[in-house]
DNA sequence: TCACGTTATATACGGCAGTATATAACCTTT
DNA sequence: AAAGGTTATATACTGCCGTATATAACGTGA
């Protein structure tokens, strides 16, 4: 039944230069499930560069940093989802969740539009 | 104000390889406003060829044409969008409307969460 | 029958986003 | 002190998306 899955894809333009979507999103989630940067991006199969860069945009576009981060140490280093970065998140997965239910006829509706192909995995 | 404009970006994932979002939505109102692809992409400054993929995609997955074309004739040709077109552009619509309107708070509180730059124009 | 502006299609080119790779600094653990 | 894995940063390479450009066919109106 999916329903969290695809289908929907919101992003939240904040400014012309700042938005969140769902590859933000899912960086910060893996942040906060691995503990690291680089773990988070091998995770998802992105280059470090990519996933440093994406917080690095982050941090500077809020008023306080959504990742903390420290080198060296046990492990090597790491980095933290700040409260910042959890509030966020929240009100991401808030929007999302009440996109989608309150427009879930008329997305039923455009799926019954399209020529079956591969379904979405 | 606003209301419409930038602040919330959907795309509805109806496939892995079908999606529609602002920019399909932005051509077919284009196209549809203007009666020609060619007059839609030059409204749009983007490029013919963009423009003439992007609505042959379309075509393809829906069950039906969203766009009919024919060359020749008054004006040189033209293009329509057609009751699935309508059908579809409503729809989407629709979504974002309500979407937007259910999430309203939310969105508020993101923005109110990031570091004034440069408005949406 | 010719002009006009469109659809339809192909090929070549450019920019840029993301990858790959390398290196230094950091700090706990052994 | 040495090892280990991370952060932080730079540079070079690659692939792809979209632009630019060219050409043929089409069909109404002058």
């Amino acid at each position: 039944m999916n329903g969290s899955s695809g289908i929907f894809r919101i992003r939240v333009v904040l400014d012309s230069v700042s938005s969140i979507g769902p590859g933000k999103v899912a960086l910060l989630e893996a942040i906060d499930c691995t503990g690291s940067i680089s773990a988070a991006a091998r995770s998802m199969n992105m280059s470090y560069r990519r996933a440093w860069n994406l917080v690095s945009t982050m941090n500077s576009y809020f008023h306080q940093p959504v990742v903390r981060s420290h080198s060296g140490g046990r492990g090597g280093g790491g980095a933290t989802v700040t409260a910042m970065g959890q509030t966020i998140l929240d009100h991401y997965r808030t929007i999302e969740h009440k996109a989608q239910t309150s427009a879930r006829d008329d997305i039923h509706a455009l799926e019954k539009l399209i020529t079956a192909k591969s379904k979405l995995d």
